[in-house]
DNA sequence: AACTATTTATAAGA
DNA sequence: TTCTTATAAATAGTT
């Protein structure tokens, strides 16, 4: 895709956001697919350094479908995911999140 | 890429299954490029129907990824994945569970 | 935000 | 299932 570089740390701040955002929304868009595709249970979450999450999921809430490895907690996931966006799950979704929303 | 399709549930078993490995691989690459190209944590997850799970996720563990969000579940998730897997975060690593095992 | 040259992903088919 | 290939999508650099 494009000229070809070496997959290393982006120095320059400008280029390593907009890199982001473009690899970010293709990820998105190929987690979307294969989900429908192939009628899978998906669920992506990255942190920026910023501070950043950018996460998506299909059908499923984000905290049902880790509950399969983390059962307890999800209703502390659901209630906290619940004040941050009021968006439904199965958008793309982009939340900022504060240092103190990381200790819940 | 290669003839264009509708992004639509693929009712072929054998095709799905086709569609659904090539299509995984990809995207744990994809997340694995950006991780390091711009520098942030990522973390991905598949359910699958017949109860596989594919999950990447770089540098941090993936319990302290999603600590972010749930931090109480940390330990109980880092326990529940050191059972499975004896490969280390980092790695793309695929794991079967049960339904019992959903239950934890 | 768009464009575009180039590389990568991938649906079919072998 | 693994490989090949024709074609579509992603994307790095540019404007």
């Amino acid at each position: 895709m494009g000229r070809k570089i070496e997959i290393k740390k982006i120095e320059d701040i400008t280029k390593c956001q907009v890199t982001f955002s473009k690899r970010r929304s293709s990820l998105m868009k190929k987690a979307q697919e294969i989900s429908v595709c192939c009628d899978v249970d998906v669920a992506f979450i990255a942190f920026s350094p910023s501070g950043r999450i950018s996460k998506f999921c299909n059908k499923r809430s984000f905290a049902a479908i880790f509950s399969g490895f983390v059962a307890l907690a999800e209703n502390i996931y659901v209630t906290c995911a619940c004040r941050r966006s009021s968006r439904s799950c199965g958008d793309l979704t982009t939340l900022r999140v504060t240092a103190a929303s990381h200790t819940i």
